[in-house]
DNA sequence: ATCAATTACATAGGTCCCTATATATTAAAT
DNA sequence: ATTTAATATATAGGGACCTATGTAATTGAT
């Protein structure tokens, strides 16, 4: 199943005569760098992909989690985007700055409102997932459904890890 | 905390009353998300661990590169760290500002200097090791040897994926 | 009913990145 | 030699996050 084939050649490469030692940089073959490495390039190719459409990578969340037309408080859309609310409030900033979504004040609560899509945004919508879908495919080219799922549960019990050290360390 | 239940199962499920509906949010069964969630996960963990040392995540690769004393152009620890050079340019900066590194003007070339780390910085350095050493081990507590070098390699893959949509769009 | 938590947001201040550009300086070409 | 192209940094402008705090509205416990 989880094919072990190694492939970790090639993982730093070119020792040019006058150039900078080439160090065998441990920080390379640990999973911590090849992942922020990963974060990146992702991001970069989700901004080329979304930015045509007006639109940017730490918008999908909102897109996708009000997709329907309805209306989340900012408090449900940080949770389950799973970012902190400040974060998700800059985000909404701009997105209202561009005329992507709109707030409700909460009739029955007073301190929050209620935001959803503005139809500006339902629009680009069909678009977003087009890009996504294509952007995905151009990602894992070359990887079987196997190996996809292998990395996807990897990736899920790091985060595990993760999580549970926060946990850890704020019960302290 | 969204508990992120998976379990491909349980699709469409769940749609109380008042509560938010449980999306079976596609984005977090694919490889993207978890990235991006692992990426912010190892940054808040390395901030808090490092923090202590007056140190923080994106100084890393430049204390690693010249963690012999040695001395390097600004462009170099850039490349080598595979970030963009104004990136570079900011960490240095601050890197600067916190007296960790000494610029000197590199007598062969006008343009250029050559960074090194300064005494403070060095002394600094066996404590990051060590705390990086022991993030490390949590993040993969739990791992087999074998699916740590597995994730490593399906992570290097699908860099190498990113870097060839890079490339193919740059080219065109 | 009142006063003290507990929320929901807003704001301030930082880090880590990126793209696009401007500015020197060195290397190449004519 | 001059002009031109390539390099090494610097700067400007943003986006995406985070922690720490402040503020207003709501809940809870007297």
């Amino acid at each position: 199943m989880v094919d072990l084939k190694k492939g970790a050649a090639a993982a730093v490469a070119a020792d040019e005569p006058g150039a900078v030692p080439d160090h065998e940089w441990e920080l390379f073959n640990t999973p911590a760098p090849l992942i922020n490495m990963a974060s990146r390039g992702l991001m970069r190719l989700a901004e080329r992909r979304l930015k045509p459409f007006g639109a940017s990578a730490g918008q999908l969340p909102v897109f996708y989690l009000l997709r329907d037309g309805g209306a989340m408080s900012q408090r449900d859309l940080a949770r389950l985007a799973r970012i902190e609310q400040p974060s998700m409030a800059q985000t909404l900033a701009r997105m209202e700055r561009d005329g992507l979504i709109r707030r409700v004040p909460d009739p029955k609560d007073g301190r929050s409102s209620l935001i959803s899509l503005t139809k500006k945004a339902l629009t680009k919508a069909p678009a977003l997932r087009e890009a996504l879908h294509a952007g995905r495919a151009e990602l894992v080219e070359g990887f079987s459904e196997a190996e996809i799922a292998t990395l996807c549960d990897l990736l899920r019990r790091l985060n595990r890890n993760l999580d549970r050290g926060v946990i850890r360390e704020i019960a302290e």
